[in-house]
RNA sequence: GGGAGCAUAGCUCAGCUGGGAGAGCAUCUGCCUUACAAGCAGAGGGUCAUAGGUUCGAGCCCUAUUGUUCCCACCA
C-alpha cells in the first residue's frame, strides 16, 4: 500500500480533497457518446437568493444517487446544474436591502436597479452552487446554466413569440391576483389560501321607490364603494319580484340594479350578494354576464382612490373601519357576526391578495393542457409514486389561463413593443422595434415574465434549444426529474406542456417525487419558527456521506421525513464501521498485494459470502431501478454490517493468523467483496467509498467511474449458502445458551455436536472455537451426554458439558418451554398442510417450502425430546 | 365541499406484486475478543387504529368508522 487509511474516520480529512480529485480528473464531465445510452437529469434550479436547506439536500442527494448509479452502469450521464433568477423573490430581497439604505427602486430607475440586481447575482448566485459541491453532487459544472443567461433568454423570447403568433399568448383586461406589498400581479398558483378569523357584516340596502330593504352579508364592507349590483338567485321566490329594480347603495348613494344569477346560493346567508366586479373574481364573472360597470376603488398599494375623498388614502383595513362606522350612522348596518373564511395571501410575502382588474399577459392553457394530460395517461411520463398523477390531472383538468406578466424589473422583459404615436403593438424576438405603421421607435412593455415561464423551458433551453445542438438531440428527453410534491403545479406541469409544445416530446420519462424534510417534531422547517437545520453544519459535524445516507434511507418516495440528529449519527457510525472493516483488511495485506480476482479454490464460507453478495447485487439493482432508494440503502447497510463485518471478517481471522495459502485466498475474497460493497454503496456515500477505494486499489482510477456490480450465475452457490446457514444457526444457539447461563467468553468449554451433517460441522469446528468459545469440538451422529447444557437447532444438538453450572430443574424447564414453542410451530404448519384449500390453491413452491419447514421443526422436536429424556 | 397521505415495538420509520411481523435509537444482561466502545455477544418489547368483508391464507386487497396531516375549491 502506498498509503494507509487514517486510524480514525474523520470525513473532514478527505471529503473536500476527494471532490477536488473528481473535478480535476474530469469525472463530472458529460460526453455525447452514441455508443452509449444517455441518462439525463436537469437539476431543479435553486434560487440565486437561496441558501442550501434540508429540502435541497434531500433533492440533490436523490439525484446524485441516481446519476452515480447510472454512470457506473455505463450510461453516458449528464446531470445539468444551474440556478434560477427567481424574479419576485430576488427583487423583494434587493428592494429590502435598498430600503435599509433609504433607497427606493424609483430613485435609481430600472437600469440602476438591474445593475444592482446583477451585482447581487454575482455576489450570491455562486453561494448555493458551492454548497451543492459540499454534498458531493456530481454535476457537470461546465454546463452550468442560469435562467437569465443568454441561451435561456433566447429560448424565452422564442417561446413567447411562437405562442403569441399561435394565439396562445394574449393581452387582456382581467381580474387577477394583486399583491399590494410586492406591487405586482401573481398567478393563481402563487396564491396561498389560509383560514382567517373575520366578520360577517350584515347590511341593508334600500330598494328604490319602496320602503323595503334588501339584507345581505359581506366579509369586506369596504368594497361596497365599488358595488355595481346586488344579485339574487333567479329561482328565489323571496326576491323574484325585485329583480330588475334598483337599490340605493349606502354611503355612496348610487343606484345599482338587482340582478338574477345562478352564482348566488339561496340558502347561504340571506340569499343576496353585493357585486363588486373590480375586487372579486366571482363578482367579475357576474359583472361580465350582466354587463355591469367595473369600478376600481383601490390604488396599487390597496388604498382607497381619490374618487372617494372621505376615505382616500386609507388602506383597506382603515377604510373598512371607517365605512362600517358610517354604515352604522346611516342605519345600514344590521348586525356583525364572527366569521372564519378563506383568505388568499401572497406566497412570497404573505400579504392578503387584492383581486383587481388590470391589463396583463396570459397564456391560454386549454390547448396546452390536453397533450400534457395524455402524455401521463398513456405512460410516456410516469410519476413515482403513482398517486401524484392525480394531483397532476386535477390541476390540468381545471386549469385557468396563466397570468404571466409581472410588474417587476428583475426577470425577462416581455418582448412586446408599443407605439406611443399610433398605439400599434409588435411582438418580436428583437431587442427593439420600430413601428411598422408610423416608423417611430417603439417602447418595450415594462413588465417582466413570471419566473416559472423560464423554468418551464429548463429541460430543453439548457440543452441549447432553440438551436439544434448535439446535446439537445442526445440528452433530450431527460430521464428522471426529482422534485418535491409541493412544486408539481408550479413547475412539473409547466415543463410538461412546454416540452410537448416546443419539443414535441415529454421533457422527462419519470418524475420522482419526494416529501418534505421536517424537524424532529414533524413541523415544517421555517425561518419564522427558527427550527431549520443547516445541512452545512450537519456536514461539518458528521460528514456529507452520513447526511446523504440518512436522507436516502428509512424513507419511501413521496413521504415526508423527520430530521433527527440520531439518524445522522447512526449513518456516521455506519461509515465508521465500513472504515474500520477496510482498515482491518488492509492492515493484513502485504505491501505488494495485487488483486487478481477471486481465488480458484473457495472455502465453504467464501462461497457463502460470495453467493450472499451476489444475491444482494441482484436485489439492490432491482430496488434502484424501481426508485426504492431507501430499501436499497437498508439492504446494503445490513449486508455490510451484519453479514460481512459480524460474520465473514470474523470467519477469516483464523486463516489470517494461520498465514500461507489459506491467508492469501482469504485476503483475495475479503478484497473482492469489499470492492463490490464499496461500489454498491458509492452512489449513497461517495466520499468514503472513494477514499477507501483509492487506498485499497492503490490509485487504479476512481470508483466513481468503475463498473457497477452485476448479478452473475457463476457466483451463486445456493447449497453452500444453506449449509453455512446451519453453522451460523448453531453458533448463535451456543452463544445464546452461554449468555443465558452467564458464562463469560473467557471461560472456554468443550462442545459435542450431534448431527447428521457430520462432515459439514467437522469442517467448521474452528469457527465454534473462535466464535462460540469452544475449547475443542467433537462431532458424531449420536451422543449420550448427561449434565450438559444443550443447544438445539434443526440440524444439530450441541452439548456443552459444564457440570458446575447446570441447574437441572432450570434446564428442564427451559427445554419444556422450547418444546412448547416448537410444538406451536408444528401445529401451525401441519394445520396449514392439512388444509385442503391450501394444498389445492397455494403455489406448489410454497407448499414444498412449508413441508420442509415442518420436517425441520419435527427434527428439532425429536432432538428436544431426546434431551428431555436424558435429563430424567 | 372535493381529493390524497398517514395510523405497525417506548421513539423514528421500513415492510416491493397477499404466504408465520423488521431495522435504527432507547431499555435490560454480559463482554476492553489484537478493525471498530461511533464497538461485540445476547435478551425483552407489537390484537400491525377500529368494525365488517374477499381469500386456503390479510399489516398488505374491498367497505365503513375514528384520529391525524396535507392539497385543491368562487359559498358572498
Amino acid at each position: 500500500m502506498s498509503k494507509e487509511l487514517a486510524k480514525l474516520y474523520d470525513p473532514k480529512d478527505f471529503e473536500d480533497r476527494i471532490y477536488k480529485f473528481w473535478n480535476d480528473n474530469g469525472c463530472f464531465k458529460a460526453t455525447v457518446d452514441k455508443t452509449k445510452k444517455p441518462y439525463t437529469i436537469v437539476i431543479p434550479p435553486p434560487n440565486i437568493t437561496g441558501q442550501l436547506h434540508m429540502g435541497h439536500a434531500l433533492d440533490e442527494t436523490l439525484q446524485d444517487i441516481l446519476i452515480r448509479y447510472r454512470r457506473m452502469q455505463g450510461y453516458s450521464t449528464l446531470w445539468l446544474p444551474g440556478t434560477d433568477h427567481a424574479s419576485i423573490a430576488t427583487e423583494a430581497k434587493i428592494v429590502e436591502a435598498m430600503r435599509k439604505e433609504g433607497v427606493s427602486k424609483e430613485d435609481i430607475g430600472r437600469e440602476g436597479f438591474l445593475e444592482r440586481a446583477w451585482a447581487w447575482k454575482k455576489q450570491y448566485g455562486g453561494r448555493i452552487v458551492e454548497q451543492l459541491k459540499k454534498l458531493g453532487s456530481s454535476c457537470d459544472w461546465s454546463r452550468e446554466r442560469f435562467t437569465m443567461d443568454e441561451g435561456c433568454n433566447k429560448a424565452v423570447r422564442e417561446v413567447f413569440v411562437k405562442l403569441y403568433e399561435k394565439g396562445l399568448i394574449y393581452r387582456g383586461e382581467r381580474i387577477i391576483n394583486w399583491c399590494p406589498h410586492c406591487l405586482t400581479s401573481i398567478s393563481d398558483a402563487e396564491v396561498e389560501y389560509e383560514d382567517q378569523a373575520g366578520h360577517f357584516w350584515h347590511l341593508r340596502y334600500k330598494i328604490k321607490d319602496s320602503d323595503e330593504y334588501l339584507e345581505l352579508a359581506t366579509t369586506r364592507p369596504e368594497t361596497l364603494l365599488g358595488d355595481t349590483a346586488v344579485a339574487v338567485n333567479p329561482e328565489d321566490e323571496r326576491y323574484k319580484h325585485l329583480v330588475g329594480k334598483t337599490v340605493i347603495l349606502p354611503i355612496v348613494h348610487r343606484e345599482i340594479p338587482i340582478v338574477a344569477d345562478d352564482y348566488v346560493e339561496m340558502d347561504f346567508g340571506t340569499g343576496v350578494v353585493k357585486i363588486t366586479p373590480a375586487h372579486d373574481p366571482n363578482d367579475f364573472e357576474v359583472g361580465l354576464r350582466h354587463n355591469l360597470e367595473v369600478i376600481n376603488v383601490m390604488t396599487d398599494d390597496a388604498k382607497i382612490t381619490e374618487d372617494y375623498p372621505k376615505y382616500a388614502g386609507m388602506d383597506r383595513y382603515e377604510a373598512r373601519k371607517a365605512i362600517v362606522e358610517d354604515l352604522e350612522k346611516e342605519g345600514a348596518l344590521v348586525k356583525i357576526e364572527d366569521y372564519s373564511h378563506n383568505v388568499g395571501t401572497c406566497y412570497r410575502c404573505g400579504t392578503t391578495v387584492e383581486p383587481r382588474v388590470s391589463k396583463q399577459w396570459f397564456v391560454k392553457m386549454e390547448p396546452l393542457a390536453g397533450p400534457a394530460i395524455d402524455a401521463v395517461k398513456n405512460g410516456e411520463t410516469k410519476f413515482v409514486p403513482e398517486r401524484f398523477d392525480k394531483i397532476y390531472f386535477h390541476w390540468l383538468e381545471n386549469i385557468k389561463d396563466w397570468c404571466i406578466s409581472r410588474q417587476l424589473w428583475w426577470g425577462h422583459q416581455i418582448p412586446a413593443f408599443y407605439c406611443d404615436e399610433c398605439g400599434e403593438m409588435v411582438v418580436t424576438k428583437e431587442d427593439s422595434a420600430v413601428c411598422p405603421k408610423c416608423g417611430k421607435k417603439m417602447r418595450q412593455d415594462p413588465d417582466t415574465l413570471d419566473t416559472w415561464f423560464s423554468s418551464a423551458l429548463w429541460p430543453f433551453s439548457t440543452l441549447g434549444w432553440p438551436d439544434k445542438t448535439e446535446d439537445l438531440e442526445y440528452f433530450y428527453p431527460t430521464s428522471t426529474l426529482v422534485t418535491g410534491y409541493d412544486i408539481i403545479f408550479f413547475w412539473v406541469v409547466r415543463m410538461m406542456f412546454s416540452g410537448l409544445e416546443h419539443m414535441g416530446e415529454v421533457p422527462f420519462k419519470t418524475v420522482l417525487i419526494h416529501g418534505l424534510v421536517r424537524d424532529s417534531q414533524g413541523r415544517k422547517m421555517s425561518k419564522s419558527l427558527g427550527n431549520g437545520i443547516d445541512p452545512l453544519e450537519v456536514i461539518d459535524q458528521y460528514g456529507a456521506d452520513a447526511l446523504r445516507f440518512m436522507l436516502a434511507s428509512g424513507n419511501s418516495p413521496g413521504n415526508d421525513m423527520r430530521y433527527m440528529d440520531e439518524k445522522v449519527k447512526a449513518a456516521r457510525n455506519f461509515a465508521n464501521k465500513l472504515w474500520n472493516a477496510s482498515r482491518f483488511i488492509m492492515m493484513n495485506l502485504p505491501d505488494d498485494f495485487e488483486m487478481k480476482g477471486l481465488p480458484e479454490q473457495l472455502t465453504l464460507e467464501d462461497k457463502w459470502i460470495v453467493s450472499s453478495f451476489n444475491s444482494l447485487v441482484k436485489e439492490v439493482t432491482e430496488n434502484l431501478d424501481n426508485f426504492d432508494l431507501g430499501v436499497a440503502a437498508g439492504k446494503i447497510y445490513d449486508f455490510i454490517w451484519d453479514v460481512f463485518c459480524d460474520w465473514y471478517i470474523e470467519l477469516t481471522k483464523p486463516r489470517i493468523q494461520e498465514g500461507g495459502q489459506t491467508k492469501e485466498s482469504a485476503q483475495a475474497v475479503l478484497v473482492w467483496v469489499m470492492q463490490g460493497m464499496l461500489k454498491l454503496l458509492h452512489p449513497f456515500m461517495p466520499f468514503i467509498t472513494e477514499e477507501i477505494w483509492q487506498v485499497l486499489t492503490n490509485g487504479s482510477g476512481p470508483i466513481m467511474l468503475s463498473q457497477f456490480p452485476e448479478y452473475k450465475e457463476e457466483y451463486s452457490y445456493s447449497r453452500e449458502e444453506e449449509d453455512f446457514g446451519k453453522i451460523i444457526a448453531a453458533i448463535k444457539a451456543v452463544r445464546a445458551r452461554r449468555t443465558e447461563m452467564n458464562v463469560p467468553p473467557s471461560v472456554k468449554a468443550k462442545i459435542f455436536i450431534e448431527t447428521a451433517d457430520g462432515e459439514l460441522f467437522e469442517s467448521c469446528s474452528i469457527f465454534f472455537e473462535k466464535l462460540a468459545s469452544a475449547s475443542s469440538v467433537e462431532v458424531a451422529e449420536k451422543y449420550e451426554i448427561e449434565d450438559a447444557v444443550t443447544a438445539v437447532t434443526d440440524s444439530a444438538r450441541l452439548f456443552i458439558p459444564m457440570n458446575e453450572l447446570i441447574d437441572k430443574d432450570k434446564e428442564l424447564a427451559r427445554l419444556n418451554k422450547e418444546k412448547a414453542k416448537v410444538q406451536k410451530d408444528i401445529d401451525f404448519l401441519s394445520g396449514k398442510l392439512s388444509n385442503e384449500g391450501f394444498l389445492a390453491k397455494a403455489p406448489e413452491k410454497l407448499v414444498e417450502a412449508e413441508k420442509a419447514k415442518l420436517a425441520k421443526a419435527e427434527d428439532k422436536m425429536a432432538k428436544i425430546n431426546q434431551s428431555i429424556e436424558a435429563m430424567k
